[in-house]
DNA sequence: TTGTAGGCGTTATCAC
DNA sequence: GTGATAACGCCTACAA
């Protein structure tokens, strides 16, 4: 079928050893045989067959990527940056998305070992404890993007957005426009990432001298349908929120349809600000204020620390390398409004 | 490192022969033996090597997918598709992004290549007859999506969607509106899907019995800033047209974009109509009225067909696979507008 | 400077 | 029923 090595080094008249040495470019092997062994090879459009040069090398130079669904901006931007990351360093990307179910979440990773990945990246956020144990049976370093684990193995590290950062220079700004009352739509039920925003908007009252008023913290989902059905319960609040902070955009995007479809005027009814910053965050009305995450760069430091990793644990080091926390940064646009005027 | 079947073959007091005809539940090992290696196995925390596999078995189990970018929300869709069926029928996806560099493009190809796998996916659009006959040198199944080619080999299909279909229901829609004055914003220049869109454009009018006009066909670039740059052709042209169909959601978005900061009230003022249905086609203001494409339906496919193709060129079949053409969909909302009133 | 031999983890084809 | 043995394509001691 394929050329391989043999097929050359028939035709060149030498051992197969010769070709391959050749063919790395070993100065072992004498210059003009070199250089007519790499022309033939060519002419011949030989490809070397990465799965049998892995099985005696005992890495395959790929990553798996583990997420929830690819057709989510946030997850396409991030797997953006570990395509190029990956890319840089010469390996390949495998991906196994899990559709968010156990079971999917259990043979992606399965599968992942089965193909002797180097490494595994994962970017789903909610995983368990028990998730988490099946996932260092691989042996293989692990690195988790904006997902938290208390408990992890020796080569098991995380990069994250530092949300509780987020959240604070969220609310700052808003406090900073002159709201009083400030609502905070959450993401999915016990979501740390959630928590961690929580804790930011929470940091940022405080600062202002403002109190913490649970009423003001209304149940989302972290989808779109989560920001549409948050406003009924806002506009029932007594007195209404003039601002809210919503867990990311795809909330607040929900929140401003529903809330111009009420017949409210954005931002003056309700300023809005949302955390992401996703593509398209600065086309809807009005043009979101939020949290711009790293999205490509989470990426590419996941690579960067995963492959670190790996060069330690085949050292049998003691990694050195702990966990990355990137900060945000806040977009100021449109639908977070002008200064209260009071 | 990890266990294999000659760690399971030692503990278990057997040929490592018999482990493979094991854990593979062949009816040549005797049942008792059968299970007591597969309790082993497991209780081993075996693994296979699914390359080892592979390379005795002649076939990856995995389909190659190369696209530009996969921050594109369009490719993402798909790719969600392609994930999807490529885990039904129990393969792994190889992602290769060529960031639209010819240089990237080509070693993407390279790579798949190299990995062996199975089957290839191209998902780039814009590809020339020099990159597509490197792609066949690979020799396995080649199914293109959304893309043209008028040359191919025997196993190069494609799977697209409809799009003069698409350009007519659209132009048709906005006819149907009272529209006589309807530009058109296209994608980038010598695009074949562009010309189809132009070509249902024309459709459209002819049927209609309006002259086609050349000053109506402005030139965008299928990105979001393209769409924001045809408003000012589109502005200078007189009389000027009432409605306008984009190449695509990205150029309508953009030119939505610039219409409104140009203080036009829409759809009033300038009907509107785009391609696509991106997941936040919804979400602007107005919300756009598009084609919709079946992006996960046309990921699937691919696949289907592609293992389609596998299998035929297995038995040395002339394949009987077409290509496969499916038709969007009109999704009407707010930005198409209200019948004009004359 | 080159060739020979062994092995990576599988499956498959023989014998027994 | 089970066990040797070869083979897939590659790399790498070790020998020559």
């Amino acid at each position: 079928m394929s050329v391989s090595i043999k097929d050359i080094a028939r035709r060149a008249g030498v051992s197969h050893s010769t070709v391959s040495r050749a063919l790395s470019d070993s100065p072992l092997v004498a210059l003009e045989t070199r250089q007519r062994i790499q022309a033939l090879a060519r002419e011949m459009g030989y490809s070397p067959d990465l799965q049998a040069r892995a099985l005696v090398m005992g890495r395959t130079q790929s990553v798996g990527v583990v997420v929830t669904t690819i057709a989510d901006p946030f997850v396409a931007e991030v797997m953006q940056g570990i395509e190029d990351a990956a890319h840089s360093a010469n390996y390949s990307v495998i991906l196994a998305s899990s559709q968010a179910e156990p079971q999917r979440e259990i043979e992606a990773v399965e599968l992942l070992r089965a193909k002797r990945v180097d490494l595994v990246i994962v970017l789903s956020s909610r995983l368990g404890a028990l998730y988490l144990a099946h996932l260092e049976r691989i042996g293989v370093p692990v690195v988790l993007i904006n997902s938290h684990s208390q408990d992890r193995g020796p080569y098991t590290f995380a990069v994250t957005v530092d949300n509780r950062h987020g959240g604070y220079l969220a609310t700052r700004h808003l406090v900073g426009l002159g709201h009083r009352r400030i609502a905070y739509i959450t993401g999915q039920a016990h979501h740390s990432d959630d928590q961690e925003r929580l804790a930011g908007y929470r940091d940022a009252l405080a600062e202002a001298g403002l109190p913490f008023d649970e009423a003001l913290v209304l149940p989302g989902d972290g989808d779109v349908t989560g920001g549409q059905r948050a406003l009924g319960r806002l506009l029932a609040l007594s007195p209404r929120p003039t601002a809210v902070f919503c867990y990311n955009d795809r909330t607040a995007i929900g929140l401003i349809y529903a809330a111009k479809q009420a017949g409210l005027a954005l931002p003056r009814d309700l300023a809005v600000v949302g955390f992401d910053d996703i593509p398209f965050a600065s086309f809807i009305e009005p043009a979101l204020t939020t949290i711009a995450q790293p999205m490509a760069e989470l990426g590419r430091r996941a690579v960067e620390m995963g492959l670190a990793l790996l060069a330690e644990q085949r050292e049998d080091k003691v990694p050195a390398a702990s966990n990355v926390i990137l900060r945000g940064r806040l977009v100021v646009r449109a639908s977070s409004g002008a200064p209260l005027v009071r």
